[in-house]
DNA sequence: CACAGCCTGCGATGTGCGTCACATTGGCGG
DNA sequence: CCGCCAATGTGACGCACATCGCAGGCTGTG
């Protein structure tokens, strides 16, 4: 249980709490363990349950009408999801699926609310977490108007680099456990589109191409090719 | 001022609040009156407050690389801007232009930070209210991805005449105020794809064109056409 | 170890929409 | 009331990307 406080801890949910709070809302969670393709939650599905990632990746993933899917996130240790139908309540609008083996921390609205009510630092930190996700969001939507596809997987690879990535001698070692099909999902193309521009890629000798991981080896060239 | 009042009063950001917060916060408020084209703050400029349109409707823009732009929403009376940079500080990551003459109350950073510690259903009403523009935003996303662009066009006056239709013998009137480049701008789109688009609906009666406006005539058919 | 089911890699073909190049309209200031 | 510039309307053309089709490779499961 060591682990879980230390990963907790950091968390932006609990980082405004002091020491008593943190304890007395720790005891409130519940954990949840997933299985590798296990859904946490569905689209439609009533809760309002938030979790924290202790670890493992989890996707959001939203549907359409005619059954394509769209990858909104992956999410990783220490971050957050299900906030949405916690703080604006109604049915889940994304699903969340295990992409590894996971475990996370659920809190329903009830344990959460008298936090929020007596120690508003709680809220500041909400709000600000809440905001930086909108600025992202809206980065996601720039670059799906004014990026084409082999910019938006250059872009979505550094993205997962700065939050999976491990340096290595041989080059930054980004294991990020998607398909071609979940990256392009991710990216708003077509998975042969998107394997063709990472081959392309890794033909410039920018990166080498593993099993659901890439290595990059030229962030600079990378970085230009994504704006 | 009664004017004045009345919008605020109604506004997710004070309909929390008590009679004396409310009139406490109003106290500290600064009205901006803009002219049409007029901009209120610009993508990169610091700045920490948030403003609450009181009359008139003002455009979110962002502008790429290369100088095209992307205009992420169109916000009318009672709706908030600038919350981003308040709660999280930092540069601007938009530029807000007036699209009518308008009016608006803005609030710093150290005038509303208070209410927040002593009201946390302020805080709650935020929390509410960033949720539902994550939501939003998450829609628009999932557009982008699946949605051509005749679709898109339809989606963007569909919900323009949520937000400013005016009920009329002839049809529900939308002035929304938007040139069509603007409009092409909010839908992702080059100008002439929309005017197309705005063409063939017209032609099959869906719709009658004005003059920055449009009269929807069948909604049920227009509301098909956008999924 | 064999077979099935995913995942990956690529070429061929079709098409939605951006770009370019105009004509036309309409509002507004002189 | 005239001329000018911004906003609209429309066609021709090309390209980026989706779609389709298929051929290996990898993985794990009976």
């Amino acid at each position: 249980m060591d682990e879980t406080n230390e990963v907790l801890s950091k968390a932006p949910l609990f980082e405004a709490l002091d020491e008593d709070g943190a304890a007395a809302l720790r005891s409130s969670i519940t954990e949840v363990r997933l299985g590798r393709g296990q859904t946490l939650f569905s689209e439609g599905d009533e809760g309002d349950r938030l979790y924290v990632m202790l670890s493992g990746k989890v996707k959001l993933t939203r549907t359409s009408a005619d059954g394509r899917e769209n990858l909104l996130a992956v999410l990783g240790p220490g971050e957050m999801l299900g906030e949405l139908s916690l703080f604006d309540p109604g049915p889940r609008t994304a699903s969340a699926v295990a992409v590894t083996d996971a475990v996370l921390a659920g809190l329903g609205h009830d344990d959460l609310r008298p936090f929020i009510m007596q120690q508003p630092e709680v809220a500041v930190h909400l709000l600000k977490a809440l905001a930086t996700r909108l600025r992202r969001t809206n980065d996601v939507v720039a670059d799906l108007v004014f990026t084409d596809v082999p910019g938006r997987v250059a872009k979505a690879l550094l993205d997962l680099a700065e939050r999976f990535g491990k340096e290595s001698d041989d080059g930054l070692h980004v294991h990020h456990d998607l398909t071609q099909e979940e990256l392009a999902q991710f990216v708003g193309a077509s998975r042969e589109t998107v394997n063709k521009a990472l081959a392309e890629f890794a033909l410039r000798g920018w990166l080498r191409i593993e099993a659901k991981a890439v290595v990059l080896l030229d962030i600079e060239r990378l970085r230009r090719r994504a704006r």
